[in-house]
DNA sequence: TATTCTATTTTGTCTAGGACAAAATGTGTT
DNA sequence: AACACATTTTGTCCTAGACAAAATAGAATA
């Protein structure tokens, strides 16, 4: 049989890109583009290579991009485009933070679907920084290598997905043996609807937990009024809420607002993620973290 | 100032319900219900106790019962059926499996959100049954307690966040001193894109692997495509998917045939959950399981 | 009585094209 | 360089109609 390109509806589209129907629909009114295929019903159907590029697109989108002028590119501009992304991350890269041998051990780690290999790296790095310094020599670097590794093709979905899971675990476990009784300040961790990453909110914890400091986890999705609700129940000091680089970049400002309004004025919010760093302005009474070195400890 | 209620846009409301905008404007076209104000614009706003009634009234859906009944119910009818519910619960709970002592331990440490009572509950069972009796005779009846629970409104989602956050750091520790070299069968783990529950998996994976058995878990949310290859790159013999009873039943079928089409057919398919305990006819090369009892360990 | 087949009803997802406000950007002034 | 104001861009929401897949009810059969 031919082998024939698979189709997607815009339901189906919209769950695999986070592009919402009424969103996809106009740009395709305003941009001409994407241009699905229609079926006999007059719906549109996404070929796969649309679906991928709009995945694409996505994360140009998330770093603040604009849609007005990423959708009217042609395909010879948007592959310059991405060359010059790539170009400029193993830049800031090379400038900011050489990586270290471990930290493209771990990567190798991921290429390769070694568990072993990386559990082996991770504690070796684990021994040899303390906690502290794993989470910021290796852990934060790994997981930005780890993310333009992806941007970059290097590395598929599950792949990272794979990683985050060891990681998560590793981190998890550290932070169980370093577990003590009450202390003070207390930081309850969560993320908001949709935001589905909690790695960063694992590596604070453990970074809070080798100072100490107990927090506790809630995990991803959390409603704000839950998350009210839960930092009064726990009589916490601080929220933390970590936004990735894939949340809705349009609906941070106010999602962080409608947290603050909803938190008592005198326990502290911290925000942080790679989804904040661009963010400007903040409400009064929310702090931002985008480095694990800026936290006070 | 007077305690004005909330109130929510169709955006929020399909977020929080995971009920989509469309389907609520057909709902109040044909049954009347929900019926919103509108502001200013014409826009439909939701006041918080419709909200919560969408909520509620989601569990029904989600259970099989159908809307055209449901969202014709008066107050007293609904209210009727909410007790005719809690009963039937109380009672094949109170007939299947009558509830431990530990079970009940661990239900008041979430209501006290108590951490350190949680974990020596869960301690002290592992100790006392080992690993599969644990499973079967602590965790899986704690998880459908506590959503029970939660279905009573005797807890809030953010307690059974805080179980689900400890229970699975508490099997992963567990399946950490467990893990061994490479075994077969050997087995994938995930959950489709917007299933989030992932304690089905740790469950499982604990369970494989207090028999020996190595998994992979990939985490909540992976697409289709993506677990195939994953599947195909870790060279795999089978693949583990977990449908909570929040999984939209709708489309369950179609998810699983569609996995099924992608999984190469010498690789096995298991499904599992609450959400697929009703599902009849599965595609071929698919087995399900609802109970940790079945697995064939 | 139980099962299978067929007709009907129910239900969710999709369509088009218009409207509007919040956010982002551009421009001029201090 | 910082601020205020005008303009453009952008996503979300609106109505009302259409249709197929799934669920149910009814009839016919074993």
């Amino acid at each position: 049989m031919p082998a024939q390109e698979e189709t997607f509806s815009i339901g189906t589209v919209e769950r695999d890109t986070g592009i919402s129907r009424d969103t996809l629909r106009i740009w395709e009114r305003r941009y001409g583009y994407p241009q699905p295929l229609r079926n006999a019903k007059g719906e549109r159907i996404y070929p796969e290579s649309q679906l991928r590029h709009l995945q694409k697109l996505r994360r140009f989108l998330d770093q603040g991009m604009r849609p007005g002028k990423l959708l009217r590119l042609t395909e010879a501009e948007f592959i310059a485009l991405e060359e010059k992304s790539a170009g400029e991350q193993a830049l800031s890269l090379s400038v900011s933070a050489p990586e270290s041998p471990l930290v493209l051990a771990c990567l190798a780690a991921v290429q390769q679907r070694d568990e072993q290999a990386l559990l082996d790296a991770l504690g070796l790095a684990h021994q040899q920084y303390g906690m502290a310094d794993f989470i910021r020599q290796l852990a934060a670097p790994c997981v930005t290598a780890v993310g333009d590794a992806w941007a970059r093709g290097d590395i598929e979905v599950y792949q990272e997905h794979f990683f985050t899971q060891v990681m998560t675990q590793f981190l998890n476990i550290e932070i169980a043996k370093m577990r003590n009784g009450v202390s003070r300040p207390l930081v309850l961790l969560g993320s908001l609807p949709g935001e589905l990453h909690t790695l960063g909110l694992s590596m604070t914890a453990a970074m809070l937990a080798c100072h100490g400091l107990a927090s506790i986890q809630l995990g991803a999705s959390m409603p704000v009024d839950q998350l009210s609700k839960a930092a009064q129940e726990f009589n916490v000091d601080i929220v933390g809420v970590s936004f990735s680089s894939a949340y809705p970049y349009n609906s941070i400002r106010n999602d962080i607002q409608e947290l603050r309004d909803s938190v008592p004025a005198d326990i502290e919010i911290w925000v942080g993620g790679e989804g904040v760093r661009k963010l400007r302005k903040l409400p009064a009474g929310v702090s931002k973290f985008t480095d694990f070195k800026q936290l006070p400890l």
